[in-house]
Formats: structure tokens, C-alpha cells, sequence
DNA sequence: GCACCAATTGACAGCGCTGTCATTTTTAAT
DNA sequence: ATTAAAAATGACAGCGCTGTCAATTGGTGC
């Protein structure tokens, strides 16, 4: 029924070993009969059977995403990303939502892994800032991929991809400075992230280089969730002394803000400005719609699998380093409708 | 390194063949031997290669969800329900988002399901609803289950799943013409999802009911987005004979309604009733809250994978009929905050 | 106890591919 | 031209499982 690679070497007049050394890019085929296969295969629309490379070979061509995240715009984005790319180098995707907290994490990743023949796994917050899964993935010599918060500077890198928050949260933060606010309350991610400490601190070095003095009054921990969000900000709004800004660690915080602010019949932005993170559609479906940090998600994935599979092709990190792909971004800042200047 | 089905043999004394019937729960196995291997299977830990199973036999371990749909909580709702039901049953899941528009469409799908050596297929909306995607499918043999808008009655439907949009618009309607409402406006979404039609005709069928004539003017056309909401709202307000309540056909509409309405200075719930469609997550996000209807997509989706696994299993329709499994579902009603009598 | 049949189990090939190692061809060096 | 080394190609086994068909077992009626 389906075209074989056997078929493909009949019709180019080569062994099926040839046919496999040309599909795989492998070196020391000649041109000429490197050309000749790959027109057999264009001519019969071949493409791999990849239970068969899996089961023969040592290599998969799955890769697997893991995550633990209720943002659904957020795990569309990445996996559209990946998807992209899956498509383009003929891997697939295995999506394995899991609790980062459950107890027996490890083994259950040991088991995907040993079970579905996965090439390599692409992390994401918090999975990709816990040390032990790192550590277990290095044990098990699985390629993998971190989208991770910080910044390049002085890390060993060769396997992540760097949001760098504490920056982008630096030009939010100066954004409200820029418009009179000194009252600025903070509400944080939940702690397992790190772009939650990341954020703070950009938030702080802002308020610190613009003689501001930051009020630990003004910042409330919390998770990244709407309903976090509604709490925080009613906690804020709530005091005597209450900020004439809030910076939300997310977009869905933001709006759980908007909405604590419109309970209390406080007016966005004349009375209180509100900015987001991450530019999610929703910034733009909230009324007003939200000030925020642009996060390119879907454009980070596909670095992220362009970055694994190059790393399960067992490239070298040299090589790597010479394709100059983006391995670290910084949101930027979107000026929509929920920020104003402070009104005293 | 990983248990295959030989060391299960050994350890159980029996033949690889048997332990394969064991696992396949095929018939003809004596109970001890039955046990006797499932001690093993348990023992050892041991589970099938899918990439072997897949080689070696006619069928495949994977399923493919299929869909078009901007709407994010959707798809991850429909993907988190798949996901469960495959983990269950040891299926892996392939995800293939693609263009229903796409002039390729077919081809696209034939080397999807060729090269992808999938078991069978869940559509959504549209897929669901186009006859030349069944007819395909039907004829490459390919067990799938569609989940459409509709009722059971009288349709041959041994492989859908029935949203009835009808009854839950219907009942959304009858709230809104309880609290007075007269003057409703309706949103329509995209034409290509049956449901739009089907939501449509039950808020006609409701108006008619209740002695309410329907009135073209107050119908108006859009598609499911945030971005139409806001067009139809705005259109429908802009008028002098307005309506007193909306009905947007899901939720992203009804909160672009929303915003139309803030935007035009109309107090929700007190000038104008709104309500969505749906209950997704944002439902709850809104100010004020949307009234809206609960569709329990998740467990749709996993009624879905199980009634394609069945299928895939070569159940017979007695047999799946059997099982007792939900395949109709009416969205119910989700009072909320966006609704209220009407004003005059 | 014996023949007979159905139920149960097993032996073995082969799915499409890759890894290993052997063989052939080309290139470079004398 | 001759030879050694390197490059290119091929033959073949086997990955873990299922399908086919053959062999064995147990149960029945006489």
C-alpha cells in the first residue's frame, strides 16, 4: 500500500542502506547519488515510516512537550510553535501535561520516556527550573530544551532558551514611573516560577534607580491566576494608602484586578492604572484593554525545537552556535488603554 | 534495557504469542494463563512497544484530533479529555491542527493518516460537519467520531456525538424572555459550524413560543470571535430601536459584546441583558460575569476517544450501544450576573 | 478407554527500517 | 602503472511485536 524505503531503492537503483544514508543526511554519500535518491523519493512521495526508524534505530522522532500550566493561550502558543517545527524536520509531538507537584514526578517521566521512545523533551516552567528533572534528563542522556527565565549572561547555556523578565519588568515598571506613579503595587506569580522573582526584582531595580523606595507593603504574593489576581488587588485597593498603579505579574492577574477595581468602583486608568504580562489575547478583550509586555510564545517554541532537534541530531554546540538562532528574548512593552499618568 | 514482551514470556512460561493475545484481550485465552501473564505483565512492568505493535500488525496505537478553532480553552479542554482516555487505554495522541479553508484539504489529511499510521480520528467543528471529510475517511476505512451540533433523533449516529445547541439556545432564550426581555438581539457565529444555525433556531423556536415575533433586524451575522462581538453589539446598539438583551452565540463574542457596550456608555446588566455561550473559563472573567451555557467539553472529548477507541477495537454497534455511554449532551443554562429584567 | 472436535497454545515469518561489518570503488601517493 | 588508504556502497541481521497456521490440550459422548 505504502511506498517503503525498498521501493525507493529499486527505483533509484541503490541499496536500501543507500536510501537510508540519503534520508538521514548522512555524510559520505556521494552527490550524484545523493541526487539521484532524492528525486526517487520525490517521484514516489516516500516518506520514512517512523514506528519502523524507531523500533530499528536507537533515535525516535517524537519529541515530547511537558508541562504544567492553565494558561490555555499560553500552551497553544508553545505548542503551535513546536508543531511547526515538528512538521517542517518530520518529527511529531507528544504532549504530556503533568502536576509539577505531584510525588511520584520522576518516575512518571521516566516512564514517558522509556515507554513512548521520546527523542528528546522540551520544558517549560516549572518543569524547566527544577533542578532534579535537569538532573534526571541529564542521567538519562535525554536531549532537552528549557525555556527558563533570566538572562544568558554567564550561564552555561547550550540547552535554553531565556525569557529575560527582569528587563522587560524594568521598562513596565519605568512606563508607570514615566507617568508620576511612585505608589506602585506589585502581585506576584506564584513562587515556583521564576519569572515571578524575576519580575519583582525588575519591578524593584526600577523603583531603586528612579529614587523611588519600594514598599514591601505594596507587594502581595499570589499565582498566576485570575482569581489571584481579584485578591491581591482588593487587598491593595483595600488600605488607607493605596497605590495609583498595580502591576499584575501576568495578563490574567491583570484582568482579576480590572475586575476587583470595577467591584470597588475604582475607574481604570483615570484613578488606577493596571499593566499585564505576556500580551495574551485576552489584554485585548478586557476593557480597558491592558497595558503589558509583549512574550512572542509561539516564536520562542519554535526556536525551542529547532534548538532540541539540532541538539538530538547530535550537532555540536559549535555548530549550534553558528545557525545565530534567538535564544533570548525580552517582552516588550505594549501601551494599550489601562495605564495613565498617576492622578495626584 | 526495556522490558519486552519475550521476558514476560519466560517469566510467565509461556509463548510470546499468548502474551500477546493477553494484552490484546483477545478471546480464547484460559483464565489461569490469563492471570498467570498479567502477573507478570505487572511484575516486570512491562508495556508494549507501540512502534512494534504498529509495525508488525494492521492497526496503530495513536489517534488523531483533528480541528480548526481559534478558541483556546476549547481546543485544550477537547486535547486534556483525549489525553485522559488515551492514557487509560495506552493510545498516544496526534495532534493536527490545520486549515479547513485549505484547498488541499483532503490531500493533507490522506498523508496525515498514511504516514502517521493513525488508528482513527476525533473532528470537531467544522471538520465534523463537512460531508467530503466523512466521505474520505469512510473510504480510506478509517474509524472516526465526529462530534456535531445536533440531536440524536432520528439520525444514524453510530459515530457522533450530538451537541444539541438547539435546546440549550432555546432555554437561554426562554431566561431572557422570562426576565421580559422582548427586544433580543442574537449574534450568529461562522456559518461552516452547524451550531450557529442550530443556536439560531432555537432562540426563534423559543421567541416563537412565547408569542414573541422574530425580527430579522435584530439577527445579526458574525463569526466566533472577540473581534464580530464587538461589531454586532455595536451595530445592534447603535440603532434607535434597540434591543434589550443580547445573545452572543459563545462566550468571546458575548464579551466583545460586552466591551461594545462599555465602549457605548450602556450599563450591563441594567440598560442591556448579555449572554454567552459555552462557559469557558472567561466567562468568569468578565465584568459583570457572564450568564451563560455549560458545555462539559472535556468530558465531551473523552466520551469521544472512548466511543473511537471502541471503534478502533472493532466493537460492534450492539456492543458500544451496550456501554451506556453519553453521546448527546445539551449545554445548561449558567445564571450569572450579565442578565436582568428588562428595563421597560 | 477411545475417537472426535473445539479450545487453547506455540512456532515462525516478516512489518520497514537502522546498525554493523564486509565489499567495492575512488582517490592520492609513489 | 601500482599500491595503500579512504570513501562509498551493500548484505544482512534483528528491533518488538502481530498474523498465520500448525500443534497440542482438554472435554465430550459412546
Amino acid at each position: 500500500m505504502s511506498v517503503t524505503i525498498n521501493d525507493v531503492a529499486k527505483h533509484a537503483g541503490v541499496s536500501m542502506k543507500t536510501v537510508s544514508r540519503v534520508i538521514n543526511n548522512e555524510s559520505s554519500v556521494r552527490k550524484a547519488t545523493y541526487e539521484k535518491v532524492m528525486a526517487s523519493v520525490k517521484a514516489l512521495n516516500y516518506r520514512p515510516n517512523n514506528s519502523a526508524r524507531s523500533l530499528a534505530g536507537t533515535r525516535s522522532y517524537t519529541i515530547g512537550f511537558i508541562y504544567d500550566n492553565p494558561n490555555a493561550y499560553y500552551v497553544i502558543d508553545m505548542q503551535n510553535g513546536l508543531l511547526s517545527e515538528c512538521r517542517q524536520y518530520n518529527y511529531e509531538l507528544l504532549i504530556h501535561p503533568c502536576n509539577h507537584q505531584s510525588a511520584d514526578l520522576e518516575e512518571e517521566l521516566r516512564n514517558l520516556i522509556n515507554h513512548s521512545r521520546i527523542a528528546g523533551v522540551v520544558l517549560t516552567p516549572p518543569f524547566s527550573e527544577m533542578p532534579n528533572v535537569a538532573k534526571m534528563l541529564d542521567k538519562m542522556e535525554l536531549p532537552f530544551v528549557r525555556i527558563i527565565s533570566g538572562s544568558e549572561k554567564g550561564k552555561k547555556a547550550s540547552s535554553c532558551i531565556f525569557i529575560n523578565d527582569h528587563e522587560a519588568a524594568y521598562s513596565i515598571t519605568q512606563h508607570l514611573l514615566d507617568h508620576g506613579h511612585k505608589k506602585i503595587g506589585f502581585l506576584c506569580g506564584g513562587k515556583e516560577h521564576h519569572s515571578s522573582t524575576e519580575r519583582l526584582e525588575g519591578y524593584q531595580a526600577a523603583l531603586v534607580d528612579n529614587q523611588v523606595r519600594p514598599n514591601k507593603q505594596f507587594v502581595i504574593e499570589g499565582e498566576y491566576s485570575f482569581d489571584s489576581g481579584v485578591k491581591g488587588a482588593k487587598k491593595l485597593l483595600g488600605r488607607k494608602n493605596k497605590p495609583t498603579a498595580i502591576f499584575a505579574s501576568n495578563d490574567e492577574m491583570a484582568a482579576g484586578a480590572l475586575f476587583a477595581a470595577r467591584l470597588m468602583g475604582v475607574s481604570i486608568p483615570e484613578e488606577l492604572s493596571i499593566v499585564g504580562f505576556e500580551d495574551s489575547p485576552f489584554s485585548r478583550q478586557t476593557w480597558p484593554k491592558l497595558t503589558t509586555a509583549h512574550q512572542p510564545n509561539k516564536f520562542i517554541a519554535q526556536q525551542a525545537a529547532n534548538l532540541l532537534i539540532s541538539k538530538i541530531q547530535g550537532q555540536s554546540n559549535e555548530q549550534i552556535e553558528e545557525k545565530n538562532m534567538i535564544r533570548s528574548f525580552s517582552p516588550e512593552l505594549v501601551v494599550r488603554d489601562s495605564t495613565g499618568p498617576a492622578k495626584d
